[in-house]
DNA sequence: TCACGGGCCGTGAAGGTTCACGGTAGAGAC
DNA sequence: GTCTCTACCGTGAACCTTCACGGCCCGTGA
């Protein structure tokens, strides 16, 4: 109800033009102190804003603006990745918004996302086309997998040799029967369970010493905990575990704790992220921590090409980060 | 360098006008399969890409953003409130922009955040003054202090009495030695430290039973442990401890386990927040909930009033969230 | 032959603001 | 009395896209 009030609607209740309004209103010279308060009050009368659209298109204002969308943000590495986008993108200029695609109306909100930013970034699981087709023809930077259609550019963390890493050293320990505890996120994307890519690597870096794999109901902490136990269960003799996550790492301490397994003694657990807050569990974890600082920095400098590039279509830009081995207590 | 490509070059470049052109790049009928090829080829070869500011003037989207202002987004709390926020904004078709305060550009941030949101929400010490410059006008939502100032509206917390119940359950399990750990951000912004309102609270619910307060360096997890630590060298005879907050007070559970110290049994640690993170270390650490859910809804509410009086200058709204006793194993 | 309709495309206007420039009035200088 | 200067204010244009509408051409049916 209502249409916008306009500055020329604050123009003729106070008796002046569109530009004495606008003096007014951003405060310059060439307007006598009077004429200002009434021009003021008038815009306060009649509840006056200018139009952010309006004002940012003819002032050709260079701050950009980058879509991040993530899965969760309950989950502490994301927030951390967002963290650091933040504050990297606020050195360069660059504004920030957000978008979840945890919720049910994750399109439509991708939708309302793109229409207001330069590139949308972000873990996707969708294929090209629909991503395409929700963005517009907005470059697009995956922090998940690579692609090779143009417009598609990516910042790809190599989690396969770290894995492998985490595993040789675990061997170097004594470990030989080795479980994981995958997650199921899959589900809600193609309908039933797909093994991640962390699976597949972890099974490829094991080899015959697996003892089992179980799916997580959630991807949080007590999702871990309950997915731990039941790995537990099911294959006792597991001496090391590798958790999806993290945050599934710190429930997997906590259930080992209740059940009165000894930490690293005779199960030796391993996590994925490097989240400080691994420092704050006893014992502390251990954990393939992912570079989340040069994700946020590479994926920026990618938004930088592109934009002075006038965002147009270029050859797709792959950066790749590498994991580091936080040998802390749990393992 | 250069000039922003627009609609008028892709249209002189494939020989048509613009309207065809809009034709093509939004896939509207009335063209031929040809023609939009050939204008898709030209915007392409130009790099051609809508503005987004004359895209949303001229269909007039009623998407409505919401400018975020925090701390720090290194802090769960912070970050709780965010995904809070977030999905509730989705919920409601509103748009998040995120800004944080920690970094030095603080101002300037806020300028260019201002610049293209409807509403500013945040946590705010700066006083009215300094902050409606910045926001020009528009409406904001402070979540930490109440106001009077028209424009100026709030959601507050009653930690007042959360720290009174809190103090009262202490005594009742035997506790009449108090100490406390405060947060010395307000180093940042006053130049010294002032004490806290959670410190001032806190002071006035112990009366004379207060053995000291130690003001942490950090407002992380090292710094809480490293300030508990202290205040138990300085006061060995405290029993009960209010940290500023549940992140510090993780900290302090760490530090008492690496002192050798019982928590509970010699020392009650209490935190304030009701982070789910509590819930991973041991003992399970005992809060002062805030309901960061309805912070955010109620924050949501009055964006959504806001934007059906269009904005106007109306009578400042607040709202106030009550705090719950988490009463785990930490006290 | 004419009327009609559908497929394709172009023109004027609108959307709300700021920029560049031009104009007026009054004060002071000569 | 004329000129200049300053302080204040208004008008046309620009920013870039979409909407509403109108025009053209060709095929079809009567």
């Amino acid at each position: 109800m209502g249409k916008r009030v306009t500055i020329l609607d604050v123009a003729a209740e106070a008796g002046v033009s569109r530009q004495t309004v606008t003096r007014a209103m951003n405060d310059m010279a060439d307007i006598s102190v009077s004429t200002r308060q009434r021009v003021l009050d008038a815009a306060d009368r009649l509840g006056y804003r200018p139009s952010r659209f309006a004002r940012n298109l003819v002032t050709r204002q260079k701050t950009n603006a980058l879509g991040l969308v993530v899965s969760s943000f309950r989950n502490p590495y994301y927030t951390d990745i967002a963290a650091d986008m933040l504050s990297g993108a606020a050195e360069r200029g660059w504004q920030l918004l957000l978008a979840a695609s945890d919720g049910d109306e994750g399109s439509d909100a991708l939708n309302k996302l793109s229409a207001q930013v330069d590139v949308v970034v972000g873990h996707f699981q969708a294929p090209e086309a629909d991503l395409g087709e929700a963005c517009r023809g907005l470059p697009v930077v995956n922090l998940e997998f690579v692609s090779t259609v143009p417009g598609f550019h990516s910042v790809h963390v190599d989690l396969e040799s770290g894995i492998l890493e985490a595993v040789g050293a675990l061997r170097e320990r004594g470990a030989h029967r080795f479980g994981m505890v995958d997650a199921g996120y899959s589900r809600r994307t193609f309908g039933a369970y797909e093994p991640t890519p962390r699976r597949e690597w972890f099974e490829r870096a094991v080899g015959d010493q697996l003892t089992g794999v179980v799916v997580a109901d959630e991807d949080n902490i007590s999702g871990g905990g309950q997915a731990f136990a039941e790995l537990l269960r099911r294959h006792p003799d597991t001496d090391a575990v590798l958790m999806f996550n993290d945050l599934m790492a710190l429930g997997a301490v906590r259930s080992a704790h209740a059940l009165g397994v000894d930490v690293p003694g005779s199960v030796r657990i391993v996590g994925v992220d490097g989240l400080s807050l691994g420092e704050a569990v006893d014992p502390q974890l251990t954990t393939i921590s992912i570079d989340r600082e040069g994700i946020a920095s590479n994926t920026l400098d990618i938004a930088e090409i592109l934009a002075k590039a006038d965002f147009a279509r270029i050859e797709p830009i792959h950066r790749t980060v590498r994991t580091q081995l936080l040998w802390r207590a749990s393992a």
